[in-house]
DNA sequence: AAAAAGATTGAAATGCATTTCAATCGAGGG
DNA sequence: CCCTCGATTGAAATGCATTTCAATCTTTTT
């Protein structure tokens, strides 16, 4: 509090005040045994009365390390998408969790161009020792060869078997074959899958929900919507598009995440289709105000907690030199009245 | 692509590689008119033909400025709040922007503890130039405190009359006031409040609705039901309390924001109370469910994307030095069935 | 043609913390 | 009593980019 002096301290600074060298009190802060016990109390106490703190950056200059992770988010898929999906907000708090435990630093991006460049760029540029990649995307062969120039990146989604990255994500299969499980219980012979099935997340769950079909002893059929837009208002009209030419009516439909199960439901609905009567509805991700829609939506959900530490987790190793497998995470399906 | 060594080019290498020495390297690379432009094209292409990146910490050092700005999020509040807010997150994302805009480094923080010491040492420790606070809470002392450090913050929320720091925020009192002749065109008389009026923004949201009430010819009555809680599930319960005692029940409810007007909603309809025949109700914040509840909620929309542009900028003009004052948002009324 | 002004360039210093390596000191061994 | 070893400490080197200041080379001015 004694300080006239508005230039911020330095270890040299600290040094002469203790009567120490730069390099004892370096030692002191960094808890090193090559200090002795008194003369590390003393240092320590006159950098805390001078509220001392170590230039981060000089640190990270020195050592080679950063203990900064890049993580990218696609803001404006989140825009685009009119009724937002708080999902990636779980999974980025999950992280933001995971790398405070850790003590390392998150420094948010939203890449104005996906292409190996751009995210090089981030890496050496702003100084991060590694990168995760959140939202989805048709990146699988830009973020292979991003991972090619030895980039230490971890992405959420779903790995090809050739992947040469390490992948978190949902068990997608699984999360369709739940789907359809719940649709057989109930009866349901006709399924309905929207989503767009380029993107490999989506193509999983609709195998998924293929294999509980096939699995039945009964005759089951599955038809598909394919969505171009992540919008409630694109799902909503191809819903009214589907409604206009459709034959046999589907009695079970399995959305990609909640938002498209929504807007289904509202186009059933007005056109006289009852949900859950005439047509059981599972969407994805359990969105908060899943609960809430009426009817309440049975729903996929994942630990986003989980997802959170295990993407941390695994790129540390990565830094670390290891090459740890790509995992998926827990996943249930949360039973509702849709 | 030549490039066996391992190691990362420093600009020393590059230097080596073009016949020049670091200087001009430097020079080049920030486009400085200090340079020949023949000289500094061709740096340039020796720089980009080894993938050449500066380095930042190096850079960040010599500079006094990082150009990273921490942004502090309260994800725990998130959690706690059962159906979660997406507000924070439009906000997190216009902030993003902006930063991104200026060419600023976005560090997200969720400090362990609301104290000076921790935001101070994020500042300090982790090399931000200043800090935008988002997220409300209780933390005017703390927060003046924080900035008599002299520490460049801007927060959003609401500003205290005395307030020695920048603050960005809705327009609460103009909220407040649209809400009330909302329900005054409606012609509704007794007016419910509820929110918790120890947090700033919230009292003058209240202190809106009762202007708008007293500005009417007839006599309106206003009544408050103060939460303790950010839930949904102590917003259900609080309302349930509520319909157990009251005796004049209200005909107009003014929600501190839109998940907890869908769970007096829910409360009031399994209590035979019909909305909006008998109630009217608004909410605030403008989150997505809002338009999928039934009945579609009536709320107050603030322009995320200008505040978060608004954040930046304000907070620019304090680490150039400038003492740039507090602003309020376009706020509007969101007219829906509710 | 000499002098002054301007354009380019580089050597060395700088920013701050860490690390290497050598120096010092007291203790235990022979 | 001399020597070696371990403990503790500091001087100097290091990491990388930027900036100051002086040096060189061109032009322009008188």
């Amino acid at each position: 509090m004694a300080d006239a002096d508005k230039r911020a301290k330095t270890m040299a600074d600290i040094a002469r005040l203790a009567n120490v060298s730069k390099p004892t009190v370096s030692r002191a802060l960094s808890n090193s045994p090559l200090v002795n016990a008194e003369t590390r109390d003393h240092v320590l106490s006159v950098a805390a009365e001078h509220g001392y703190a170590v230039n981060r950056n000089a640190q990270k200059l020195r050592h080679k390390r950063t203990n900064t992770i890049a993580v990218s988010l696609d803001f404006r898929s989140h825009r685009e998408n009119h009724i937002s999906d708080p999902f990636m907000f779980d999974l980025l708090a999950g992280v933001s969790e995971a790398l405070g435990d850790r003590n390392q630093d998150l420094l948010l991006c939203a890449p104005n161009h996906n292409d190996v460049v751009s995210f090089r760029q981030i890496l050496n540029e702003r100084g991060a020792d590694g990168f995760i990649v959140l939202g989805q995307g048709h990146r699988e062969e830009m973020l292979k060869e991003f991972a090619a120039t030895a980039a230490p990146v971890v992405v959420w989604g779903a790995a090809a078997d050739d992947a040469n990255y390490c992948v978190v994500g949902s068990d997608n299969l699984l999360g369709g074959q739940l789907a359809g499980r719940y649709f057989l219980g109930k009866g349901r012979r006709r399924f309905l899958f929207v989503g767009d099935i380029s993107f490999r997340e989506l193509r999983l769950r609709r195998e998924g929900l293929q294999r509980a079909a096939d699995a039945s002893e009964d005759e089951v059929v599955v038809d598909d919507i394919t969505l171009h837009s992540f919008s409630y208002e694109a799902a909503y009209d191809a819903a009214n598009r589907y409604l206009d030419v459709v034959e046999n009516r589907p009695d079970a439909l399995f959305a990609y995440n909640d938002t498209a199960a929504m807007a289904f439901i509202s186009a059933f609905r007005e056109a006289g289709i009852d949900v859950p009567g005439d047509v059981s509805v599972v969407g994805y991700n359990d969105i908060p105000s899943a609960q809430f829609f009426s009817p309440p939506i049975t729903t996929i959900r994942q630990d986003t907690h989980q997802a959170g530490h295990l993407l941390v987790a695994k790129l540390m190793r990565i830094i670390d030199g290891d090459t740890p497998k790509s995992t998926q995470i827990r996943t249930e399906l949360i039973l509702r009245e849709s």
